[in-house]
RNA sequence: GUCCCCUUCGUCUAGAGGCCUAGGACAUUACCCUUUCACGGUAGUAACACGGGUUCGAAUCCCGUAGGGGACGCCA
């Protein structure tokens, strides 16, 4: 086990193979805070020893959901890439292999994969577990067959047993027997995950590993590579899956699995933190936790065990919630995209600003800055407004003939706030011995096109009075 | 098939043997507020997977069963 008194290091380690998976950042949450919490570093290193699924692209991709979120990393200089690149050492990791086999920790495998897969099939015929047979862990360097480049795998222990001491799982135990020989590098002398990772977590000098739970029957063969090769093995800290709605892991099926996704919806980095940090986390009752309060409490011991499923609506309400709290003009900014989208053309300097000052009505009524721009387009349309069903069925006649009145009315109106028009409707519904929704919701109508929008008076002063006037008269 | 892990309201969770008549949040239902829709407020429905132990006492400890997830690649 590695000392306590060492500094904190974590590792954040995707694989460039596609989109920054959901539950991927939640990982990468944990890891950032954990290091920060304890005031330590959070590396990122890129597994891109897979060089037909690597791409570029996808790099970019991880790094930008990485920046969006806000959860930096600390090794923003290495070798000239922001990023530690596994590949990269390949040469480092085949050296330690090499040297696995000169101490008698790891032999050369002439097994061609025909020969293997054979050999799994028949165990799997026979209902036998498939593994490794082991067949060259005693043969003599003599009986290699020419032609045939070896891997290199490593020499397990046959007996005893194999035991991981996870920060979450708590002690986990195989009998080795279980376990076979793995290959740590292949015949084309690159390495394998598995080999690659334990000497890059070693060689980064990482003391926790902080990763998804698929990765917890891997730890044991990678225990096992630390101690052949004599390294202090880590702290690891395998955390419970993020499951789909149904249950399933949490895939395409389930409409967004990358983070980008998100982003593409109207969701809030900080309201996406603060939703995935309380998945298999929990610090008492609280559920709206700040990124400086979760710095401050979170921990390994918080962790719960079990896994949990992804629910759009809980993230939802805490996006409502931070919503509510973000700055007018920055919501302005992200919901400019999806008005300009519906519209067909961008917002002009003069609209940013009135879209800033209605975001206090139309931030309490949003999910999603989707929300938001849904609710906001007819502020826009400057030629006719689009009216929907229930809103032509409300401009009766008599609606009509009312908002003539208040037409008159408002023109003379002398300051045309929300609250003048207001009170204009009110005196106006008194004198006519009508209810208030009466005048209200064909307003309602004229202006927004809708029978539902944000307050009808406010938005009437955010339009002004000639734009107001210019809709209640072609309504 | 073999091995590993998990199991509290529909969902995320609180719970460290008596503070539990099991708490909070989301969702849901009703009511209040109200010019619509929301926000907000109040109240309600709703869970310890099952079966055995241990104990004066179990959601909590032990064993078994069932269910769910994961790993068994020259992928990561």
């Amino acid at each position: 086990m590695s000392s306590a008194s060492k500094p904190v290091v974590t590792r954040f380690a995707p694989s460039p193979t596609g989109f920054l998976h959901i539950g991927s950042a939640r990982t990468a949450l944990f890891c950032w805070l954990f290091a920060k919490h304890h005031g330590g570093k959070n590396l990122l290193r890129i597994e891109d020893t897979d060089r037909a699924r690597s791409t570029p692209e996808s790099i970019d991709t991880i790094l930008d959901g990485l920046t969006w979120l806000g959860l930096d990393w600390d090794n923003k200089d290495y070798n000239g890439r922001s990023y530690y690149s596994q590949y990269e050492q390949r040469d480092r990791h085949a050296d330690v292999a090499r040297q696995m086999v000169a101490n008698g920790k790891a032999y050369y495998c002439y097994a061609t994969p025909e020969e293997l897969d054979a050999m799994r099939a028949e165990q799997k015929e026979k209902g036998l577990p498939q593994r490794y047979d082991g067949r060259w862990r005693a043969r003599p360097a003599s009986d290699a067959p020419a032609g045939i480049k070896p891997v290199i795998r490593l020499k397990a222990p046959q007996d005893g047993e194999t035991t991981v001491h996870d920060a979450v799982m708590g002690r986990v135990t195989v009998q080795n027997s279980q376990l076979d020989d793995m290959i740590l590098l292949r015949s084309d002398g690159t390495p394998t995950y598995m080999h690659a990772v334990v000497v890059d977590d070693h060689d980064m000098e990482v003391t926790h590993v902080i990763r998804g739970d698929d990765h917890l029957t891997n730890t044991f063969r990678q225990v096992q590579i630390y101690k052949a090769m004599g390294w202090d093995v880590p702290t690891f800290a395998h955390l419970p899956m993020i499951l789909g709605p149904d249950g399933a892991k949490l895939s395409k099926r389930h409409g967004a699995p990358a983070v980008g996704d998100y982003r593409d919806r109207g969701y809030l980095p900080e309201a996406i933190c603060n939703y995935l940090l309380r998945l298999c986390w929990s610090h008492g009752d609280d559920e709206i936790i700040s990124r400086e309060q979760a710095v401050e409490w979170f921990d390994l011991d918080g962790i719960g065990k079990s896994p949990a499923r992804f629910d759009f609506a809980k993230l939802g309400s805490v996006n409502a919630h931070y919503i509510k709290q973000a700055d007018d003009a920055r919501l302005a900014k992200l919901a400019e995209p999806f008005i300009a989208r519906a519209l067909g053309r961008p917002l002009t300097m003069a609209q940013m600003d009135l879209l800033a000052r209605a975001m206090t009505d139309l931030k309490p009524r949003a999910q999603t800055i989707a929300d938001i721009a849904d609710m906001a387009v007819f502020y826009f349309h400057d030629g006719a407004l689009p009216m929907d069903d229930k809103a032509q069925k409300l401009l009766t006649p008599d609606a009509k003939a009312i908002l003539a009145d208040m037409a008159a009315r408002m023109e003379k109106l002398d300051d045309f706030t929300a609250h003048a028009v207001e009170e204009a409707c009110r005196a106006y519904a008194e004198e006519k011995g009508i209810k208030l929704g009466a005048v209200a919701q064909p307003l309602r109508a004229a202006l927004s096109g809708s029978t539902v929008s944000p307050p009808i008076f406010g938005v009437a002063a955010i339009l002004g009075r000639d734009e107001t006037l210019r809709r209640v008269k072609s309504a």
